[in-house]
DNA sequence: TTGAAAGCGCTAACAG
DNA sequence: CTGTTAGCGCTTTCAA
């Protein structure tokens, strides 16, 4: 018996019970129209011979590959995790693999993503755009070659897109509002990257919350953040600190520099949040671990990703690659102690 | 101009040309054997018909995908993380794409995305078991149909596999070292699965040390972790200060649950280091943002990947599906403050 | 330097 | 219920 070393295949296990490769394949999909005794048969075979069908061919074959294609820009911290692991809940409930890519913050990593998903001919492809992206052409050919696209988190801002995002904006007045209405007169913003809808929209909602109260809007108390790590955050709050007039509350755009800050405040013997208040963005784990606890937002990860999926099977469903849907989720305001000033001694005025 | 809403092949590609669909290919895959006029050509009209080959049609061609298969527990935390990186660096710059998945820390998933995986073809697989994974089934079906397996972190004894992890032991052991150096005596462990070599190796120098050191081995002090999450790691250290006689010391085999027990101590009015020391593993980025900064051991994540992959690729070179072989990487000790006595004020003994 | 032809493993009409 | 046939899009001998 020559136990060829290529794997079985459905012409080995139609060859061996004398029966044609389409009753064959009919057999393994679980047909209506193949008879149980066959189908027994077959499958008792497979197990025996350890068959293990080629995706690859049906996908040919079939023209749909089950694939869904996900570009992230990385999977540090706890947000994007998360929103993949919704990804791939649904999806595989829903018969498809995830292919995951991570951008790392590079357009031209996202770009050749593209090609690659695309040329392993995924059924759609959902994308988290990397901070860098100014040119859309990639996406353009996505959808020029009919393959859906669906965008989450950060995406453009042209109609046809379709996505689901977090609305920050709302999430970044709440911060405001909270700080503002703990006391605080002089925040000053760790920015994000203003290439991208969700960063931009925090820190506009920084401007509009301290315009619609009154408060002055001071361009030095607005600090680019060079990434969102921690050491970022030191470095900004250092900048900050050399301001002749000092803030009396940071909103952080990430969470993790607003962990830096915080280091740094300590060093220097600053108290969070009576000499200065602080608040983040994503509501990190780390953020519960942290003295004075971080007071964030949350971007309900999980749920972003379940909803790009169903946006995603709609489009295949209608066979549309676009429909300029839009899902806007609502976050979550987590005050906690970094940013409370009634629940520590009253602190005179400086 | 019947513009078909099909994908261009390389088919129409040389219905355009007047070449045949052979020569095309060889273009396309820029052959020594075409003209470099016929070559200029095939690019232009497929730059210009935006054209995408089709991977899918090539690798069955070929027998080759040129994927890449990663199965991980999760994505939480900065390890995995890392590994993943380091996984994508390297596949990506030998061509291969890289498929991720998660096992959630659950077997049957695990399997699921085995098959799906062999289905999908890859080239090879890496993984690190789930820590629910006591039958290995599944990973002898990836050998026996030929395709390379490595595992990273976590990984079965038995002699064939291959694959890379950190000394655990190692690293646990400097931790339990450096916590008796401290002059702690009565130290704690908060213990992760014993199903997996990982956590099994860190409680293993846990007790080595001990006896090592003369100092008595007391099963009430070792907690077994719910999880590797916070709470996890706050409820055994509730439970640890129920103990008639308390531990000096905890080492917790991850740091998240270090976290959370350092609350807990925050909480109930102990100071770490002088009451209780602590020490987790990972090396998270938060331990440097908790106060006072955790202890911990670097386990060179993005290393790991490397040279799984890097293993991998011998693999595939040699046309061997296993070799046995074990790349074992040192972990590295990160003294802070939450085990260091000697820089804080001295205290009595209690 | 190019072309013709075979076929990777599977699915899906269309017949029987 | 089962078989025949014709490809999916690409690579790769073998000839010319």
């Amino acid at each position: 018996m020559a136990k060829s070393n290529k794997r079985t295949s459905i012409a080995d296990l139609a060859q061996e019970l004398g029966l044609s490769v389409s009753t064959i394949s009919r057999a393994l999909n679980n047909a209506f129209d193949v008879s149980e005794a066959t189908k027994a048969q077959v499958w008792a075979l497979a197990e025996k011979l350890n068959y293990q069908p080629n995706s690859l061919a049906a996908a040919l074959r079939r023209g749909r590959s089950n694939m869904l294609g996900v570009i992230v820009p990385h999977i540090n911290g706890a947000f994007f995790p998360a929103v993949v692991h919704g990804i791939e809940e649904v999806a595989s409930q829903a018969g498809f693999s995830v292919l995951i890519c991570q951008s790392t913050e590079d357009v031209a990593r996202e770009k050749k993503h593209v090609e690659a998903l695309l040329k392993a001919q995924v059924d759609g492809i959902l994308v988290s755009m990397s901070n860098t992206t100014q040119d859309f052409a990639h996406f353009e050919r996505v959808r020029s070659q009919g393959t859906p696209l669906v965008f989450f988190d950060r995406m453009p801002d042209f109609p046809q897109a379709c996505g689901v995002v977090a609305n920050d904006y709302r999430g970044a007045y709440q911060v405001m509002e909270h700080l503002i209405a703990q006391g605080c007169r002089r925040i000053a913003h760790l920015a994000g990257p203003q290439t991208v809808n969700t960063t931009l929209d925090r820190f506009r909602a920084y401007q509009d919350a301290l315009l619609a109260h009154g408060l002055p809007y001071d361009p030095s108390l607005v600090v680019p953040l060079a990434n969102s790590g921690v050491e970022a955050g030191g470095a900004a709050m250092q900048q900050l600190l050399q301001l002749p007039s000092r803030p009396d509350a940071v909103f952080s755009a990430y969470d993790f520099p607003a962990g830096g800050a915080m280091q740094v405040l300590e060093e220097r013997g600053f108290r969070v949040p009576e000499d200065i208040a602080l608040a983040g963005f994503s509501n990190e784990p780390f953020t519960t671990m942290v003295k004075p606890r971080l007071t964030s937002v949350d971007q309900r990860g999980k749920q972003m990703g379940e909803a790009a999926v169903q946006l995603f099977l709609q489009l295949v469903k209608r066979s549309e690659v676009f429909t300029g849907q839009r899902i806007v989720l609502k976050p979550q305001l987590v005050v906690r102690e970094s940013s409370l000033h009634k629940q520590k001694e009253p602190v005179l005025p400086r």
